[in-house]
RNA sequence: UCCGGCGUGGCGCAAUGGUAGCGCAAUCGGCUGUUAACCGAUGGGUUACAGGUUCGAAUCCUGUCGCCGGAGCCA
């Protein structure tokens, strides 16, 4: 048998035989992308409408994901009765024929079939998705067959290429992606509730002095799944200088609000020898990369968003990547906000949380940009953030977006093992817990940040989706876990 | 978790005390290089669940469940 070489830059590899000869599936994207007629194209997907004409043929519309667009297929006498009539919506199709320019008016190619396969049928009397617009409760309640909607479809492919996006942008930079574990039995305290992992019998479970032993639990202690990889990640940044997670993270709040999910995606790096200037510098610059970066590589999907979503999503997100996020410090946000002379339901202090009128207000009013708002109360803000010579205030951030709000949130770490062991005291944590952690300020300390960006509030924000539930291909949320 | 709203045929909605109607979809027929196709006909609902008030409840009351919006917590 002959192989066949093909290459990855410098190095190449051999490819099997049957990978070259076997007619390949054509992707709906590159046909329409190639814009010009080809002979003896294969296409397979998905049917979204059929329109026929009892003089002989019938219209098809074929969507396989690779794309927004759908590509229309001639289906003529040539084609068995009985095949036709299985062509309804929702059905699995292939078909082989010469792509060719076409005489309608809503598309420049079509697919002339000469052989069109059924792989699974979708009887209309039954199938959920018609076509028309279904509203995102219902379509919430089949999601498993929503990804074949337009904007499910639209949404996914943006998420794909922001995930892809965040990978390169830190691989460019010399930073290595890390695995935190997601099962933990340290807290990042302050991050929200966790949820329980055991093998305990709940009905039964072994007691010791009136309490639940976790001696005899799997990991001989009390566990539960991650709501934050960044003390973790601290550990990696203080070896390898520059990493970044993306992973699950898990918060047992009952939030019951349109950007909140039990289970959701964090991006978080930690990167040795920066201080929060530099901290804030990236972030800024990773924020724009992205939106940048979608902008140009999901134009099709973008345009969809822009047309049928929301329709100020272009023009914000081209600005955005363009204008300079105003930097401004807690104590400034607050006499921001206090000119603003008390048009808020809740009081505005020196010492008091940013509300999200408060942030909303900073965001849309003030500035008309994103906001990032630093050097926060040191008593609002969790014990791993480095304290500010002034002792009242702590090296923190957050990344205010107009209409969302926040989408990252970090700080300069506390690298001094003095500082951090009373302040750890001072919130009532027990020192033992964090040995570990302290342990890297014993040997090696270095000053260090970070931050985490919840990934999919950063496609709500760049999608105009209003739920944070259609965006995530299976939503977590309290009472709710289907599929 | 708190505040407010909602739950009616497959989907979107109407009917606010007198026993349920429209659009779309579906099915059948007609017509057409169609494109949210069009025209005609047909079928489809014990009004989320449980209880109560009333001669009579989709409608009023109580409880439960779920969903949506806002708030808190946060990403």
């Amino acid at each position: 048998m002959e192989l066949t070489p093909a290459g990855v830059g410098q190095v190449t590899y051999i490819l099997p035989e049957r990978c070259v000869q076997k007619k390949k599936r054509d992707k709906i994207k590159a046909l329409l992308a190639g814009g010009i007629e080809k002979p003896d194209v294969l296409v397979q997907g998905w049917v979204r409408t059929r329109r026929d004409s009892k003089g002989g043929f019938s219209f098809i519309e074929i969507n396989d994901g690779s794309c927004l667009a759908n590509i229309q297929v001639i289906v003529d006498r040539k084609i068995p009765a009985e095949t036709v009539r299985q062509l309804t919506a929702g059905c699995c199709v292939s078909a082989r024929g010469n792509l060719t320019r076409s005489p309608g008016k809503e598309q420049a190619l079509e697919v002339q079939a000469a052989e069109v396969t059924v792989h699974g049928t979708a009887d209309p009397e039954h199938y959920p998705l018609q076509k028309k617009r279904h509203s995102f409760e219902f379509l919430r309640e089949i999601a498993h067959l929503r990804p074949r909607t337009n904007t499910m479809g639209a949404v996914m492919r943006v998420r794909n290429r922001l995930a892809y996006s965040i990978h390169r942008f830190f691989n460019d930079r010399g930073f290595v992606y890390l695995n935190t574990p997601i099962i933990t039995t340290s807290d990042c305290e302050g991050a929200g509730e966790m949820f329980q992992v055991t093998t305990l019998d709940l009905s039964s479970a072994p007691k010791a002095n009136g309490e639940i032993d976790y001696a005899q639990d799997f990991f001989g202690q009390k566990a539960g799944l991650t709501v934050s990889g960044q003390l973790e990640g601290e550990v990696y940044a203080l070896a390898l200088s520059d990493i970044y997670t993306f992973g699950p993270t898990f918060r047992a709040e009952n939030s019951n609000t349109s950007r909140h999910l039990a289970e959701f995606w964090m991006v978080e790096p930690e990167m040795a020898f920066y201080d929060l200037d530099d901290n804030m510098d990236l972030a800024e610059e990773f924020v724009k990369y992205l939106l940048a970066d979608v902008l140009e590589h999901c134009a099709e999907d973008m345009e969809f968003f822009n047309s049928r979503i929301d329709n100020t999503v272009l023009s914000n997100l081209t600005h955005i990547a363009r204008e300079k996020f105003e930097r401004i410090t807690y104590t400034d946000a607050i006499h921001q906000l206090r000119k603003a002379n008390g048009n808020f339901v809740f009081p505005v202090e020196w010492g008091c949380n940013l509300q999200s009128e408060h942030e909303r207000y900073l965001t849309e009013t003030v500035y008309k940009r994103p906001v990032i708002v630093y050097n926060y109360p040191e008593e609002i803000k969790s014990f791993y953030m480095k304290l500010n010579e002034d002792h009242e205030t702590v090296r923190a951030m957050d990344v205010l977006l107009p209409r969302l709000g926040e989408i990252i949130g970090g700080s300069q770490r506390e690298e001094n093992h003095d500082v951090l062991l009373q302040r750890i005291q001072a919130k009532g944590l027990k020192p033992e817990d964090y040995w570990w952690y302290l342990d890297l300020r014993r040997f090696g300390s270095a000053p260090h940040s970070g931050f985490g960006l919840g990934f999919e509030r950063f496609v709500q924000f760049v999608t105009g989706m209003e739920n944070i539930r259609d965006v995530i291909p299976f939503p977590r949320t309290p009472k709710s876990a289907k599929f």
